[in-house]
DNA sequence: TTGTATGCGTTATCAT
DNA sequence: ATGATAACGCATACAA
């Protein structure tokens, strides 16, 4: 009597199979794995065999044998923050084209938690880390990440090392935005800085200096102001631009959202964007441009930049590569409404 | 001569730990995994020989050997949803707690793509499986779900089945978000509905249904829109409503980012809200609480959510219960800004 | 309290 | 082309 196709019972292994195909143990691995070296009869047997009992096999087993998981580690400060899923599907699309799976940590920018997590992904065994924007210069990480797997890093250089890297071309970016502020007459500029562990916050203020003095612009340090790459730091420096006696006529944030807080501090202060402030964001996240926000910024391929980590990544499994790479994407300015014209009434006061 | 503490060096095993600490392999075990049947003595000098060679147990021969992988998958249509993250990051919490990690699938809700990534999570043996709004009931859903692995599902429910379920008490958030459009005098209130696959949405439209039809409110098919979502369909949803002869005075859409569509809509056609339109969203994601957007909206609470769907599922995994159990969390609504009296003026035709 | 032996489910090596 | 066998690294039942 002929049995429907068996929906997975007990506990069916490589075992099971073989006996149900009446073939040796290593010819299912080698039928099922797709090797050359069995008669086609032979393998349509085993496979049938496989599928009447329903045979899975396991990653767990193969992966001790191989000593290789299909696994990456992914370590980011929150995926809850709008741009980081953007860079987890990038890396995710190559994962899935190399059939590996992600295991993903938030880290909640906790130096602490980043190492608990780096040490159980690799006693995971992970065939490689993803670090987004994450600590790599601390001793104890540093020494997790001489362990031997591979890594790369994104959006997130060292400081004192050479390691596989993509990131973005922060001066590019920043540059475009203030000569397009510039354009507009703006000549008084504030800057809204990201966290000082950052090492692409240090590179964007760093361009922001660089065009401020080439372009002859005032070259006020109150005029920047620490931010956190969140909502409340951008809103509390917008708070402070705008209490300001000579306010800045624009302000560049270091990123998005910093960029939103800015928008809550000028709707709390009835100062209108762009008629009496233009402000231009970073990283370009959806949000940003929605009607309500429609927000100026310097967009950021974080989709692409994730793919081409992992890419970075698989080639260093592969060994395909021995020394360090380096990958900068460009940035767009994307003009939308929040910059205009430096406001021509004379400011109060 | 004392060596500083090896940073792991070749590949060292449980085995060579026991070889420099002068025990059995099965003492190192037991001294490491913290059993009580070993002395304190033995344990120290276990614990020094693993330090100085850089032992780090591998879970992948753990798993094999304790069947059990302390992994949980989670299968999602997409990340990059404002409101994925926050379930995500409710699921790590308790994973955490757990000693899991996950390992994260997008689906882009796509049935085909949940099937391969469910098979693959399945192959991998993971311990449970989170479903996050994806398909629960198609044929071959149900089959994978059946395999004997223990799953969840969040914010979608079985059509056919009863299973551990964690969701929101739709039916009480949308009503009180109608009760308070009512209190504002609207009358006529338009309702963008959700993918028509989703069971949330339907129940989302059913209590919308009930609200209108209690309160006597106008009851007019065609301030039903099918939305999905998305930016996108709430866009196509509110142009539509705002271009019909007789139109709606608030729209409540089945979630924020099709309410954000609608503004997307308002915005092109001049229409302020909420001066000429009152507009409601679902789901309190971050953004509707910023300044320019400043949506009133029915909040749910996603990282709890999450977490009690964790510990759904961990129950489960330790067979603590046999019986399905549903959870439903309280959505609460929101007033903000984008919800006001019914306009005076006579609408113009 | 400690040690020995076995097996978890594979793949790879080597015969046949 | 196929089969037998040995790891992979660990946890556990049982023996000492």
């Amino acid at each position: 009597m002929v049995k429907k196709a068996a929906t997975v019972k007990a506990k069916v292994s490589i075992h099971d199979v073989a006996r149900e195909a009446g073939v040796a143990l290593s010819t299912v691995s080698n039928a099922l794995s797709g090797k050359d070296n069995v008669k086609e009869s032979t393998r349509k047997k085993v496979q049938e065999a496989a599928d009447r009992l329903g045979y899975r096999v396991s990653f767990v087993a193969r992966s001790l044998r191989m000593q290789r998981t299909f696994t990456l580690g992914v370590l980011l400060a929150d995926v809850s923050n709008p741009s980081s899923p953007d860079f987890l599907r990038g890396v995710e699309d190559l994962a899935d084209r190399e059939s590996c799976s992600l295991l993903v940590c938030n880290t909640d920018g906790l130096l602490d938690k980043q190492i608990a997590h780096m040490r159980v992904l690799l006693d995971r065994r992970v065939d490689g880390l993803v670090l987004l924007s994450q600590y790599c210069d601390p001793p104890l990480v540093r020494e997790l990440l001489n362990s031997g797997t591979p890594f790369v890093l994104l959006q997130r250089r060292s400081r004192q090392h050479v390691d596989d890297y993509v990131g973005a071309d922060n001066h590019e970016g920043i540059t475009a935005a203030i000569e397009h502020l510039v354009s507009f007459g703006h000549k008084r500029i504030g800057f809204i800085r990201g966290p000082t562990e950052s090492t692409t916050a240090d590179e964007r203020l760093e361009a922001y200096r660089l065009a401020v003095e080439r372009l002859k612009l005032d070259d006020d340090p109150t005029l920047v102001i620490q931010g956190n790459y969140q909502v409340d730091g951008g809103y509390r420096a917008g708070r402070e631009f705008l209490s300001m006696d000579k306010r800045p006529t624009a302000i560049l944030a270091a990123n998005d959202m910093s960029a939103i807080g800015v928008m809550n501090a000028a709707s709390e202060a009835g100062v209108s964007i762009p008629g009496d402030l233009s402000l231009i964001g970073l990283d370009d996240i959806e949000l940003a441009s929605y009607a309500p926000i429609n927000l100026t910024t310097i967009a950021l391929q974080r989709r692409d930049m994730g793919t081409a980590a992992a890419t970075l990544l698989m080639d260093r499994i592969r060994k395909k590569r021995k020394k360090a790479k380096q990958v900068l994407f460009p940035m767009k300015l994307v003009v939308r409404g929040s910059t205009g014209p430096v406001p021509v009434k004379k400011k109060l006061k």
